[in-house]
This record gives C-alpha cells, sequence and structure tokens, in this order.
DNA sequence: CTCAAAATGAGTTGCGTACCTCAAAACGCC
DNA sequence: GGCGTTTTGAGGTACGCAACTCATTTTGAG
C-alpha cells in the first residue's frame, strides 16, 4: 500500500567503509582531487553507484563556507519582458538569501556584440555562474567558452547561442513558438481567406528570424487561403510600428490575420483600432502576439488580441537560477521542470 | 552596474547580540518555545526584522537530524493522469534523497469518503506532510482537519476542499479551464452555428461540475450561435462515452463542437471517427479535451483533437513537494512559482 | 634492493543551527 | 525580605561534509 520512493540516508563514512578505503580518499574521488589510483577511483566509485549515494546537500552546502555568486547579464534599455525577469529574481530574494545565493544585475548592451563580451570578459573569476541574454556572434560565443574554461557555470537566458559550450539554455523553441502562433491565427481566421501581415522587430534576431520561420512553416502548409505579406521591420519600436502596418492595413482591404513577433506592441494594437478601419466596415482582424504584459493583458481582455504565446518569465528566471546551482553543485538537473513550455494565453486563461 | 539582490550573511550569533540576549533565547524565540517574557520576544523579534535575518536552511537542515517523512494520497485505479503524477515523483528521487526526503504513495479510493478519511486518519502522527487528491465531502474535510491539528502539514492536490483548513491547493482554477475550453470550441469552430456536445465523467465531481460550468458560462456569453446538448455522464468510461456519443451525434446532425471534460478519450475518439459519419459527409468536429496523454497527443497530432487543457502533473508533483517541504522549515512559498497554469496545448505547441 | 614519489590513512577544524542541560539571575507574591 | 517561580545565560553535542595537514604505507623505477 505504502509504496516508498527514497532510499536509506547513507554518508560518507558509510561508503568509505564499503570500498575499503578511508574517507580521505572518498573525498578526494567526490571532488576529483589528484592522488589516487584509476584502480581505487573506479572501486569508490562503484561504493556510491551500487548504493546510489547522494551527498547530503545541507551538510555539502554549509561546510563549504563561502557563498555563491551568479551574474545575470540582461539588456539595459526598457524592455518589460526583461524587467519582469528582474522583478521576479526580486522575489526570490528571501529564497535566496536563505541558501547564501548572491545574484547580480549586470546591465549591458547586449544587441552590440563586442560590449556583451567584454562585459562577460569582466565577470571572468569572480562569480560561480552567469546568465546572459546572449546575441549569437562569434564575439560572444567566444566570450561564452572562456568562461566556461574558467569553470564558471553559464546558461543562456531567452535567447541562446547553439554554438557556444554554455551549460544550458533556459527560453523557448522559437521555431516552435512561431508555428503555434501560425496554428492560432489560422484557426482562429475561421475558414476566412485573405493576407496576413507580420510584424517583427527585425529579422537579423535569430528570435524573431526563427519565430517567423516556424510561423511561415505552418501558414504555406495548412492555410492555403491565407497569404502572408513580407515582414515588417518595426525595430520594436511603437511608432514604427504603427506607421508600417497602417500603410499596409490600407493597401490591403483583404488583411485577415496579423502576427506581432516582437514588442511595440501598443503600436500595432493603434494602427489596428484606427478608426478609418473600423468606420469601412471591416471584419475584425485576428491578432495574435508575444508576451503577457500590462498591455497585452489588456488587449486581451478588450478583445483587441486574441491570443498571445508567452513565455513565463518567472519560470525563467527561477529555472535559470535553479539550474546555475544545481550546476555548482554537481547535482543532475530536472530537464523537465526547467524546460520552458510555449503557452497559448487567451482571455480566459490569463495568469 | 551591478545590483545585488540579497544581503550579507548574518547568523543567529549576530542576532542574539543585536537584541542583547544569549543564543538561547534566540533559539526559543524562532522555535516558538516557553519560558521568554512576551517583551523579550519583541525585542528578538524585532532584530530578526531589522536585519531581515534568514535562517541558513542548509544548517538549519542539518541539525535537525530526522529525515522528513510526506505521503502522497492518491487514487488507486488506473488513471493515467495520476500514473503521470507518480512517474515523475520517481523522477524526483535523486532529489528527494540528497534532502533526506521520504516520500510514500498511499492508494486508496478517493471516491468514497469514508474510504479516503480513514486513509487519512491513518497517517496522522507518522507524517510531516501530507498530499491528497481530495474528494470535497464533510467526512473527508474533518478528517484533512484532523491531520492539520495534529501538525501535519496538508496540500490538496488536482482537487480541492476549499472548505477545509489544508494549508494550500496545487491544481488548476477548474472554472477557468472550462472557460478557456469554451472559448477554444467557440473560436475554433469559426463562425458556423450549430450544436455542442459536452461528454463528463459525472457532474457529482467538483473539477468536473467547475469546468462544466465555466463552459457554458462563455458559450452563453460569447457563442450564441451555439447551442450546448445536455451533458453526457460517460463516468470516465471509454465504452459508454463511446455509446453515448455515437447516439447523441446520430440524433443530431448540426454537432460542430465537442467538450470532453474528463477521461474516456478514447471512447471518444471513436465515436467521433465512426466511418458512418464521415461517409455522410460532414464538417469536422471540433474537438477539446484534457490534459497530454500518450492518447491525447496523438489524436493532437492526427487533428482527432483541436486542443487540450493541461495542467501539467509534472509541475504538479514538484509544487506538492516544494510546498509541503517549505510548510514544514517555516519558509515563505513562492506563490507565483506553485502556481498550477491553465495550459493550452494544440499541435504545435505540444511539450 | 633502495629510495623517492605516489597513494592512502588518520585526524582535525569549522560551517550554522537544533536541542538539551544546568546554573544563575530576575521576578512577583505574601 | 524571603520564597518559589519564571526567565535568562552559558555551554555542550551533534548533524554530514569540505578542506586541510601530516604521517605512514605502497609502488615502481633504477
Amino acid at each position: 500500500m505504502a509504496d516508498t520512493l527514497t532510499t536509506a540516508a547513507l554518508t560518507l563514512k558509510d561508503i568509505a567503509r564499503e570500498a575499503g578505503v578511508s574517507l580521505a580518499t572518498v573525498d578526494r574521488v567526490l571532488h576529483n582531487r589528484p592522488g589516487v589510483r584509476p584502480d581505487t577511483v573506479r572501486r569508490v566509485r562503484e561504493a556510491i553507484e551500487r548504493n546510489s549515494f547522494q551527498p547530503h546537500v545541507a551538510a555539502a552546502e554549509l561546510a563549504r563556507g563561502r557563498a555563491r555568486r551568479f551574474a545575470f547579464v540582461m539588456p539595459s534599455g526598457p524592455n518589460p519582458f526583461m524587467q519582469q525577469i528582474e522583478a521576479y529574481l526580486g522575489e526570490m530574494s528571501g529564497w535566496l538569501s536563505a541558501r547564501r545565493l548572491n545574484v547580480e544585475m549586470v546591465a549591458t548592451d547586449v544587441f552590440d556584440a563586442s560590449v556583451l563580451a567584454a562585459s562577460l570578459e569582466a565577470l571572468s573569476g569572480d562569480y560561480d555562474g552567469v546568465a546572459v541574454v546572449a546575441l549569437d556572434h562569434p564575439t560572444v560565443r567566444a566570450a561564452i567558452n572562456d568562461l566556461v574554461d574558467a569553470g564558471t557555470r553559464v546558461v543562456t537566458l531567452v535567447s541562446d547561442v547553439p554554438s557556444s559550450r554554455r551549460h544550458h539554455y533556459v527560453g523557448i523553441d522559437n521555431i516552435a513558438a512561431g508555428r503555434t502562433a501560425g496554428a492560432l491565427v489560422g484557426r482562429l481566421v475561421g475558414g476566412r481567406s485573405g493576407k496576413v501581415a507580420v510584424v517583427a522587430g527585425s529579422q537579423g534576431l535569430r528570435d524573431h528570424a526563427e519565430r517567423i520561420f516556424g510561423f511561415n512553416q505552418v501558414m504555406a502548409s495548412e492555410f492555403p487561403d491565407l497569404s502572408v505579406l513580407p515582414v515588417l521591420e518595426g525595430r520594436d519600436e511603437d511608432e514604427r510600428s504603427e506607421q508600417l502596418l497602417a500603410r499596409l492595413l490600407g493597401r490591403h482591404a483583404d488583411i485577415v490575420g496579423l502576427y506581432n513577433v516582437g514588442a511595440g506592441t501598443q503600436g500595432v494594437a493603434q494602427a489596428l483600432n484606427n478608426k478609418a478601419l473600423s468606420e469601412a466596415g471591416r471584419d475584425k482582424v485576428v491578432f495574435v502576439g508575444h508576451d503577457v504584459t500590462a498591455l497585452t493583458r489588456r488587449l486581451l481582455l478588450q478583445g483587441v488580441m486574441d491570443a498571445a504565446i508567452s513565455q513565463n518569465p518567472g519560470h525563467e528566471a527561477r529555472a535559470a537560477v535553479r539550474v546555475l546551482l544545481a550546476l555548482a553543485r554537481g547535482e543532475p538537473i530536472l530537464r523537465e521542470q526547467e524546460k520552458i513550455r510555449i503557452d497559448i494565453v487567451m482571455r480566459d486563461n490569463l495568469p
């Protein structure tokens, strides 16, 4: 009836006895310290395996004494999504200090490869772990690899550098996110045929490019009645996005759907709400965008926006910390837990 | 540039000095032990506040010695959703044993109030925390309250007993889940008018009843062109669900949408796939159901199912453990982290 | 076989807290 | 003021591990 999921609590002493060596030797093996014969190492490792021994986290943490230092390297501009991540880190402060973890925010221009790389290099040696919103660029990749070589744990956050040797990526699969947006626009348009507009920050940004790729994939294969118009590059700025989109809406009377890939949501919404349009008796344009912010929340409730694709910023913040901590402790990572999901948020499941 | 989120590491000794008392007195205050004058208690509490002191989790954990025992009281039947929860708990076994946490599974008939209550009462005193998939019934409520009074931490899992004094509920808002299902069916039907079928396990189950309530709310207010047919009670059984639904589909040629509230998904899908129907040249029925399992995953990929409302079972399992642990340690709960979201899962964002 | 180098054993200290004991001091009551 | 009671102080031990020292044993090269 009662089925236990955990094993008895062994200690290092038990392992030492099992392996027929002293505590000191087990300690050497456990921490990869030199001066142990390969054969002895094997014996100790086997004893650890055989008993599926887990060092007591609390004891290990207590014994090492020094606190751990983590750095979060984030964009300096006023980006609501990044501000949310910071806010959620702030909410964890009690959790962090109870574990003697120091988390520092480092603001930098993440869009300038050399500036970002310099910021990363500056952290070398001082930190146990670094989370970075990374630009995918050779210079940045090199800086990340340098950090890793220096023994610092590195996770990329939101935006990945797959070619680097970062230990982990905390963020969503942006191609799948684009596909999801495509499926939503297609389905919510509801059988009408017509054109679909796409507004992005820049196609040079890896995440935006990937989202557009996924979006087009789905539109082409599953919704032949909808044709996707060339991407508007709004640079994530409200004014520019509004102007570009307004012009496009004026030119094409049969736009039935809209995918806003990045920020600039305010401008996009404004262009859609334009009086001239509604007076022309047009159908509502299906509007799918990204992220749940105060603005998109309002737009969803008002019905201006139909769905938001979201990556939970709180989850990302906590996952980054947990992954860095697990890496530093040498604990396994709970992949399922740290995986960031693509959330579809509509009015009725607003978090 | 670098902004730290945590404070200096104080110890109990520092607090004792600050408050002008001895370590022993601080300890007494911290653990609500008797024998301290109210005035002294206040002085100590103030010193703790003033320095926002946090006991070192690792040290506390190490010092208390004994392992903690948690029990998960779950339905005994072969329910895939519950099996997933168990599986995810199994995946945590390393994490658990590194923290000297013992988690035991207790299978019982959660649909029989007196049996469930007896199972709960039997746990009294032996466990630090209990997570229970609870039936909302006065007898169960009393059993939960008894556990709480005995000092055991109790969280309800998946299904809540709001009137009890359980410390926390780990699960979704089922009314909102039903609303979300309604919005999805309504939107995905795409402007067609017709009838909508609803299949539930039983309207006597609190979560099913709440989902249906939310579903009807949205259908009535937002989709006047769709009329909801009386609920079919399939008792979460495949065969029964299939028969009931097949009969309904035969009677109403204009069914355009279907909401499956609980399990029995296999049967529902079979009824929809019936040859007789497809040969009649009917439109596809929009099918929205719950939970991502091997089956619903396949149905989504095949296009039989259009969307699944999901509560992440892995998240629920981990959240339950974390909440119990935080409660036992007297740590604050990260509400944002432990909140279970209503996930909308379509083919392209299948996890 | 010899001897230096490598491997190992034995032991210590300290991390911050929980939990306990015992003695001393402060207190309130008559 | 004396008494018993309550409150407080002082101190110790234990938890499991990291990190270190130093002595001792084993090993392999010459």
